[in-house]
DNA sequence: GTTATATTTGAAAAAATTATGAAAACTGCC
DNA sequence: GGCAGTTTTCATAATTTTTTCAAATATAAC
């Protein structure tokens, strides 16, 4: 799960952030003033940071100024209401979002969710640790795991290979020459059911997820979430 | 520059909104209530969409949900002070960012700019899925799907090609020779009736919307949307 | 209304495509 | 070389789609 890094002078908004944060599955650490957390970012990586402008030693702008020269890490401003010239300053800054204290700790995590998810579609050109779910099927691309209700699937290098590609390209019709060309390289005169055979293997390894693997007659196949 | 759908009941609130908007150089077009934003969202495609919650005719966020069936154009939404319950609600539904009435008008601007910089940068990375839409029909090239009213209609092969063929010359006359040679292919030398007989089980698959497909006797068909 | 022409339709045959099981070929490793 | 696992080939089965064709229906012109 993700990791975020809590910045705020104040012990009692860390404990509320990290409270809700924890019960949301994420891993939380803190900093308490913007000094504190350029030097944690530097020999650390966090998927989102949350700071507050306000703070001794080192305010959250110039703290999100000096980090973002290192580090493209969202980062989710907290402030008290009412400064607009903050605000702007904020985003001006590359902020990702910015929420006003007092501020319900429900809607911090719903910001929190969005830029991590907003962050992770753009993260395709990075290669970071994307992972793809749906219901109980997990999919871990760059540790190249399949798990299926937390259970490991094992699969052939072909299987990996061809099921990647398709859930990398979910929800897209793929015609047989482009899984064909993608797979097993543009130079591939095999036998025209080799094809079939893999989906066959696939659809096995994936049991009840099996059903994502959709037929397209007379083109190809496509992977969807329903 | 951008095109931005400003959606409130108030006058001067839109007044504001636009003053600012084309200030800043984004196109401006309004709508009173969600019923005439989604009217005016079928026919047109905008950049960016700032709709007011509360509305009378159709809500705000039943007005996001139901655009959001065919159009995946960035919104904000306006709403007044307090309504944690909506912020929340709000997310879920996919609104891309939430502005507190009364709002600063340059905050809103920055919002924004936030929003379609993010919009655009996501763009290059996902690809481009041209979908159609008129009322109830939807028509996925990349997908290969066609839905009508969110179910979704089986197609063979042929149909779809037949069918994705007229869609996409919509309100142009085509002639049987036309069609002919492109769905089939130049060198077709079946029997004259074969067109007949997909475009009835293209009609049988399209339902009500069958209508759609208008018999031009003599040359040929033509796909229309009223 | 009649006629000639064009389109729609239903049913069945013909054709095409995909799924599957089993065997053969291949690969890396000891 | 032999082994275990993987990939490919291939024939057959299962399934779906396409085409054909004739009867029924509709349309426009006369």
């Amino acid at each position: 799960m993700s990791r975020l890094l809590v910045v705020d002078d104040e012990f009692r908004i860390r404990q509320i952030i990290r409270k809700y944060a924890e019960f949301e599955g994420y891993t939380v650490e803190e900093a308490v003033d913007g000094m504190q957390a350029i030097e944690i970012c530097r020999k650390e990586e966090f998927d989102l940071i949350i700071m507050d402008v306000m703070m001794p030693e080192l305010d959250g702008f110039s703290a999100c100024r000096e980090i973002r020269k290192f580090r493209s890490t969202p980062i989710i401003m907290l402030s008290a209401r009412g400064e607009e010239y903050d605000k702007i300053h904020g985003f001006e800054l590359g902020s990702d979002d910015y929420v006003v204290k007092p501020f319900s700790p429900k809607e911090l995590m719903m910001r929190v969710s969005a830029v991590l998810k907003r962050a992770n579609g753009n993260q395709n050109a990075e290669q970071k640790n994307d992972v793809f779910t749906y219901k109980g099927l997990s999919v871990d691309f760059s540790a190249r795991i399949v798990t299926i209700d937390g259970k490991r699937i094992d699969m052939t290098p072909k299987e990996y290979e061809l099921f990647f590609y398709m859930v990398k390209n979910k929800g897209l019709a793929l015609t047989r020459e482009k899984l064909i060309s993608e797979v097993w390289g543009y130079d591939f005169f095999g036998d025209e059911r080799t094809l079939d055979t893999h989906i066959k293997l696939l659809r096995k390894s994936l049991g009840e997820y099996s059903k994502c693997i959709v037929t397209l007659r007379g083109v190809g196949y496509r992977f969807e979430t329903v």
